[in-house]
DNA sequence: AAGCCGGCCAACCGCACGTGG
DNA sequence: TCCACGTGCGGTTGGCCGGCT
């Protein structure tokens, strides 16, 4: 059960916002910055509830937000990074400065659907519509499915059968996995050349046991989850998970946008040299199958439960002087 | 001109998650 | 460990608007 509304109070407004409302969310934002959000509609002498207050402001009102058509260099990242993100929409959005993940949200459903059907692609799966039951569509659809099934809504879909299937057999430490996966997609990733001894909070977590520049395996060892990372993935236990990152330059994401999901594969299979300068997408694949850290590692990231989380990614600048060592 | 229809998008809703007591 | 609370996310809704008949 979820929590109880938060604006059963009668002398709610709702609906669209009035002129004078934006005004006064405005100038209270403006005075007191954001944050809050429960108590500052009465603080701010508004009737409204505070997610309605947070809502209109994320989306609306915030002052950085970009007005005006997607350009197509926008839609093609979109779609690349729908691609391997799912319904994830604010991680995508995270990606695209100036835009909402309301707004992205919004633009593919009513623009980028039918232009990837146009294209006879399945928005959902990313393969050509006509792909037919296969090895590859098999992996290529589970792959669908275990990205979606960490997705909160939960509403039935098309594969909501496999999906349940997938997520109740996975097992305790894998859900703690995916979480502890997702709270690290909103770290910074950062690529130093020294200071392999600093300690931030996450160090104590992950470490890597290698640092070549085209990839590095991840071991997560003994974190706040409870989680023990194998990197050995063996074959015969399924909680033996393994990770990989593989870092690229956000050039060749571009590139090898793909109009299906071999996009992730192509380039975890071929990472371009790390450049001297400049920050990295990182992409975090889990498996919590035997194949997993053998896909990722090489030959094929297609494996049936490699399950593309997150990107990782910090659009401000870091400076890299060499890539030795890796930490979030 | 009026009615219908579909597209668009701001806003809402329900739920999950993180955190602190 | 449990619970309450604040926050954020993704799916859905509903009203507005323009095009068509």
């Amino acid at each position: 059960m979820g929590r109880s509304p938060c604006c059963e109070s009668e002398h709610m407004n709702k609906g669209a916002w009035s002129k004078e409302e934006d005004e006064r969310l405005i100038a209270y934002i403006k005075r007191h910055g954001e944050g809050c959000w429960r108590s500052l509609p009465k603080a701010a002498g508004l009737l409204r509830c505070g997610k309605s207050c947070r809502l209109r402001w994320i989306n609306y009102l915030r002052p950085d937000l970009k007005r005006g058509n997607f350009s197509d260099e926008e839609d093609e990242l979109i779609i690349t990074l729908h691609s391997l993100l799912g319904n994830k929409w604010s991680l995508i959005a995270a990606r695209l400065p100036g835009r909402t993940d309301n707004e992205i949200k919004n633009y593919w459903n009513t623009h980028i659907k039918r232009k990837l059907h146009a294209r006879g692609i399945d928005p959902q799966t990313h393969r050509p519509l006509d792909y037919t039951s296969t090895a590859g569509a098999a992996a290529a659809a589970t792959h669908t499915i275990c990205s979606n099934a960490n997705n909160s809504g939960n509403k039935a879909t098309p594969h909501s059968t496999t999906c349940e299937e997938l997520s109740s057999s996975t097992p305790p430490p894998l859900r703690a996995a995916k979480k502890r996966l997702n709270s690290l997609a909103s770290a910074v990733v950062t690529v130093r050349e020294e200071e392999e001894s600093t300690n931030n909070s996450m160090s104590s977590d992950v470490t890597t046991t290698t640092t070549t520049a085209e990839e590095v395996q991840v071991q997560l060892i003994n974190n706040k989850n409870g989680i023990n990372m194998d990197e050995d993935g063996d074959a015969n236990a399924d909680l033996d998970l393994s990770l990989c990152l593989s870092v690229h330059s956000p050039k060749t994401i571009i590139r090898n946008n793909s109009t299906s999901s071999t996009a992730s594969t192509e380039l975890l299979r071929s990472p371009p040299p790390l450049p001297a300068h400049g920050h990295h997408e990182v992409f975090l694949s889990l498996g919590f199958h035997p194949d997993a850290r053998h896909a990722c590692s090489g030959t094929s990231c297609s494996a049936p439960t490699a399950t593309t989380l997150d990107l990782l990614s910090d659009p401000s600048s870091h400076p890299i002087s060499g890539a030795s060592s890796y930490w979030f």
